[in-house]
RNA sequence: GUCCCCGUAGCUCAAUUGGAUAGAGCGUCGGCCUCCGGAGCCGAAGGUUACAGGUUCGAAUCCUGUCGGGGAUACCA
């Protein structure tokens, strides 16, 4: 159980008896890490808005709180600062003996969350038709880090990415294959043809609104079961799939489901039908149109022409994943321009009454460039995913070869052990930069800050990492027989003090990820437990310590500490290298 | 027009969801190498949190208004 956990379970008898369950519960949520180290370890903050209902200053009701808990085999004796904050300080024994057992537990002092829930997780979601994109990577990366990490706090998570493949893109692809195909590339390489053909047709449809009629009518032929544009589209899915399958290889995401937009075809009719039956959809303007209280615009579900669109598809979805997954939440990561859609999208499946399902849109902001305009080449193309994974990989080998270069006993590393470890940390570095972003925010994407060895980049915390594995190298210590060989961890400064309280911490930094679905805590705690660990280790000798029960405590302290940002970094898809 | 998001140090971003003196990195300035990886560490300067009101013990955070930026807004997804 965590500290925080601990300390809420104490003070709950004490509030319950004060103000009753119910507002317990509230006040036991302004326990909380101190925000300054002056202040102790923790902090309660709930005499301040008690006042009104106890009728006291602060100060005394805190007090009381304060006498009527028992914390001593806890805590030193709490302190009432300020207008009535209660400032709690770890003993020194609690924390070491919490760090032994961290350091003999495979899921570093991390418990299971008590009630497991059952979470269905949408995202990447890419349009298979065209190349995948610098605007796949945050909905790939913000969803697979949320699923690690909600499986590692014992949640049961499914994954499924809800491809594109049924949409007009195919209709384009259709369009440009029937007229404009090069057959010889496309025998050659039909992935690069068919994007071909995808981008010419595009350019053509924004002058000519003849084809761009005929680009819609392909794609209802193709969903009116057309035998020619039947055999076409599966003929070019396993080319699409085997493209993105190749890039989430790459990328180490995996799905555990992949049911696209093509999967629900044939269930839309039947639900419109139940739409129109219960009155919940009616003709407006001769589409079909869900109307919902307060908003302006109704969700349509049918067009004129009788095909359906992404909102009914989406419906479908639901009604499918409540009635086989039957999850406690669906989270959509998606970014923040389909807001309306999924605020539409929920409230017509409440209504439909889907009521005991947390639906949920976890939205993220758009990738920038230099100029504050959305990514882009200089020639003004979309960034392909494949150039930018190239790219990052690239520069990290640049960053890796100038790293060993400067070794103080010389360089180490065999060109492909390099190329290997520029593999890992370019990849790295790209999936942090984007998890380490407040999600909602727009954020200016830089190869040069992505890759830095000095701040919060991922290529920092694997810099980190691999410096601890080298103190392990050099002292010719095995950390596994360390961990068995009855070595305990004492706290004897403050340095070390305070980074073996943040290794407590790293559960409270996953249960904040949780909350809001924001990765970035866990980076900010990451890079928080970096910056402790290279204090403690700039000040304080480790293999030179003595006598050897402190060397093996600050061993295992540095073994903690590499263990927790290896599991860290795991949780956000990011792996790690020995050396760099 | 309406709705949503945003505006924080010169730049790029945080801020435990209403908590104490708003923090990091880059850049600037000043210290620290006989020593486990100096692409490091320690310190300083830099802020009226766009602006004006309000709510309360307490506001970057909530409410109202103004200004500025982005997004969405009926048959793309």
């Amino acid at each position: 159980m965590s500290i925080l956990q601990t300390l809420k379970d104490r003070f709950r008898p004490v509030l319950v008896d004060l103000v009753g369950t119910e507002d317990a519960e509230k006040a036991l949520d302004l326990i909380r890490p101190a925000q300054d180290a002056r202040f102790g370890d923790y902090q309660a903050n709930m005499a301040m808005p008690l006042k009104k209902q106890l009728r006291k200053p602060p100060r005394e009701i805190a007090s009381e709180i304060i006498g009527r808990l028992n914390l001593d085999d806890l805590c030193e004796p709490p302190e009432v600062a300020g207008p009535g904050f209660i400032n709690l300080r770890l003993r020194e024994s609690v924390l070491a003996d919490r760090l032994n057992a961290a350091a003999g537990d495979s899921r570093l002092g991390v418990a299971p969350v008590s009630q497991s829930r059952s979470y269905l997780v949408d995202y990447s979601a890419p349009n298979v038709a065209k190349p995948m994109h610098v605007g796949h990577i945050r909905s790939t990366v913000i969803g697979d880090a949320l699923c690690r990490v909600l499986r590692f706090l014992g949640h049961q998570v499914t994954s499924d990415n809800h491809l594109g493949d049924w949409g007009t893109q195919f209709g384009m692809i259709l369009y440009g294959y029937k007229h404009f195909l090069d057959t010889d590339a496309y025998a050659k390489d039909p992935l690069g043809e068919l994007a071909r053909l995808y981008r010419h047709v595009r350019s053509l449809m924004d002058n000519d609104e003849a084809i761009a009629k005929a680009v819609l009518a392909e794609t209802a032929q193709l969903h009116a079961g057309d035998s020619e544009n039947r055999r076409l589209w599966q003929e070019f899915i396993p080319v699409c799939l085997a493209e993105i399958d190749r890039m989430y290889g790459r990328l180490g995401v995996h799905f555990d489901h992949t049911l696209g937009e093509s999967y629900y075809h044939d269930r839309l009719p039947g639900l419109v039908d139940e739409l129109i039956a219960s009155g919940l959809a009616r003709r407006s303007e001769g589409a079909l149109a869900v109307f919902l209280d307060g908003q302006e615009t109704p969700m349509l579900v049918q067009k004129q022409d009788g095909a359906f669109l992404y909102a009914t598809t989406d419906l479908a979805t639901v009604r499918y994943r409540m009635e086989t997954f039957h999850p406690d939440a669906i989270l959509y990561v998606v970014d923040h321009r389909q807001s309306l859609h999924f605020k539409h999208l929920f409230a017509v499946a409440r209504m439909l009454g889907y009521n005991n399902v947390e639906l949920t849109h976890v939205s993220f902001g758009t990738v920038l460039g230099d100029d504050g305009r959305p990514f882009r080449t200089r020639e003004g193309d979309i960034v392909g995913l494949e150039s930018l994974l190239d790219e990052a990989v690239r520069r990290a080998g640049e960053v890796v070869a100038a790293n060993d270069e400067s070794k103080p006993g010389g360089p180490e590393l065999s060109p492909e052990e390099r190329q290997r470890i520029a593999e890992t940390v370019g990849i790295g570095a790209l999936k942090y930069a984007d998890l380490a972003q407040n999600r909602t925010s727009d954020y200016v994407f830089s190869f040069d800050k992505m890759l830095a060895m000095n701040g919060n980049t991922g290529t920092y915390m694997q810099y980190a990492y691999a410096r601890i594995r080298s103190i392990f190298r050099k002292g010719g210590v095995d950390p596994a027989s360390l961990r068995g060989s009855g070595a305990a961890i004492q706290l004897e400064t403050p340095e070390e003090r305070a980074l073996g309280l943040q290794l407590l911490q790293f559960g409270e930094a996953l249960d904040q990820v949780v909350v809001d679905y924001r990765p970035n805590q866990l980076t900010s705690y990451l890079f928080d437990l970096a910056g402790r660990f290279t204090t403690f280790y700039e000040k304080h000798s480790v293999l030179k310590a003595e006598p050897d029960s402190l060397r093996q405590s600050r061993l295992l302290l540095c073994d903690l500490t590499a263990e927790t940002i290896k599991q860290g970094l795991s949780l956000l898809g990011i792996d790690v290298v020995e050396q760099m």
